[in-house]
DNA sequence: GGCGGCGATACCGCACGGGTATCGCCGCTG
DNA sequence: CAGCGGCGATACCCGTGCGGTATCGCCGCC
């Protein structure tokens, strides 16, 4: 299955094999042996491209799936294997720089927990949280609705916040006590930065490229691009830097999430700790 | 990884090595890899019993969920490849004899879009359907809650319903406009029955034994027990049985699940046809 | 028409998974 | 208390399957 995905996502037999570390003429057996055994045609190969078949489609969406349960099979035990002195504990993903004061309260009132373990914090990306659940690199994490997605994790609610803009201290808007989001994208000379996707590459557009708050902190204090962030981001604010609040902007509600058929003592205590904060 | 779920749901080598088909050596050999694999102990062995680490336990949960997603990869691949006549399309488990004029909505409903499939209907024991969709026999389901789990699925709700008790015709409670759970479940000579669990076997207790529902008609017809089901089921009710709203009974909610990460066009216009009817 | 890129085929060798025989440990029993 | 029996571990052997190299066949392109 490993085999198949990476011939799917390359399209390409030579290429694929060699992020395999293998020869092209065991995958292509491969592969082969796997479409005997499932009766079924998953690739389409002309001599010069390589097509997926709608049932390729499917297993290519189900092994991913597959691949990421196995994968986060040995990972947890790993992790529940050396939990034995009580050092690594629970893993937690979170977003870098974001519900800092949550975080806080949520840590301290675990760690009064009568059997509370080390809580091993994983600081993420942009939508990285849902992958590191799915492939066991975490146990319990931090969702920002409605912009991560949920699907097939257990969720519970913690807070929900409105949305405010940053802009450089001084800007003429920030005069005002509320703006519209419609206004923010419109601004002109302060287009909304671009961040990269999963894969690392960053989308077109008239924007400044970020890759983390501290990037787009500068980016803004030097008058390069603005931000819609949820309110809790004052907290952590420069001092060249202000909001203004954005009330049509979706409320970002934080949810704490963990696999559903996770069973594991500490992640259970952890949601009873964070619903009671 | 079926190894170790083996070993670890019998807790003995040779019969785990029996139910696989191979060997006790091998098995034990496989176990030892497995173990040093992970870096972890896995079982703690006397030469008398065998019991499951925390290490252990985790790994079998999660390898159980693992094995179910390759299962389920396998298994909608091959049902994809068949589909291209369209005949199998999509499969949908449903409880037998539940929410029957609704699943005839549903169809029916289904069938009046423009691209709808051929439905595989399953028809599946008590609990059974989240099983089948989580290994890949079916693409989405009709679950009752509060009797079904949903975790780790998409669910959209349908309808909900209060319950009924299901009396043999002329039995003296027929008379009353409703009962209480409390009164049901002290009817004398009227135990309730035991249903058969995941593994095939009956609890304790008074009641008589039923597989299914025709056998648990026959045993209501008969005097031997009396039965608290969603009003719904009024709908095909034999003549010799009569019904008396429970109103302190939880209402029962059907809804519409499916796997989180599916993306099959057939799986979604089922659930638009389902939430329209 | 020849070249080059790419997947398929042919063939080989080795490592790993599985089988049988046997051991060592320990709890039960007469 | 000694002998038996059940159970997991170990030792050793064998065949299959996976991976490697060499080569072919197809086709688009210069």
């Amino acid at each position: 299955m490993r085999y198949f995905v990476a011939v799917a996502e390359e399209l390409h037999f030579g290429r694929a094999a060699q992020r395999l570390g293998i020869a092209q003429p065991p995958l292509s057996r491969a592969i082969r042996h796997l479409e005997r055994r499932l009766g079924a045609a998953l690739l389409t190969r002309t001599s010069r491209a390589v097509a997926l078949t709608d049932a390729g489609a499917v297993l290519l969406r189900e092994a991913r799936a597959a691949l990421d349960a196995v994968e986060a099979a040995e990972r947890r035990t790993r992790r529940a294997a050396r939990a034995a002195p009580g050092r690594p504990g629970v893993a937690l993903a979170t977003k870098a720089g974001a519900s800092g004061a949550l975080l806080a309260r949520l840590l301290d009132a675990y760690a009064a927990e009568p059997d509370a373990v080390a809580v091993d914090l994983l600081l993420c990306g942009i939508g990285e949280q849902e992958r590191m659940l799915r492939d066991g690199r975490a146990d319990v994490a931090l969702l920002h609705l409605p912009y991560d997605g949920t699907a097939g994790l257990d969720t519970e609610e913690l807070c929900t916040e409105g949305q405010v803009v940053v802009l450089p201290a001084g800007h003429p808007l920030t005069d005002r006590s509320e703006v519209q989001t419609a206004e923010v994208s419109e601004l002109p000379g302060l287009p909304l930065p671009r961040w990269p996707g999963p894969d690392g590459s960053y989308p077109d557009g008239p924007g400044p490229q970020a890759r983390d708050h501290t990037q787009l902190f500068q980016l803004i204090a030097l008058g390069r691009t603005c931000w819609i962030a949820p309110e809790s981001c004052r907290d952590q604010l420069r001092e060249d830097l202000a909001t203004v609040p954005v009330p049509d902007a979706p409320p970002v509600t934080t949810v704490i999430a963990w696999p559903p058929h996770s069973r594991s003592r500490a992640v259970a205590a952890l949601v009873r700790a964070a619903t009671r904060v």
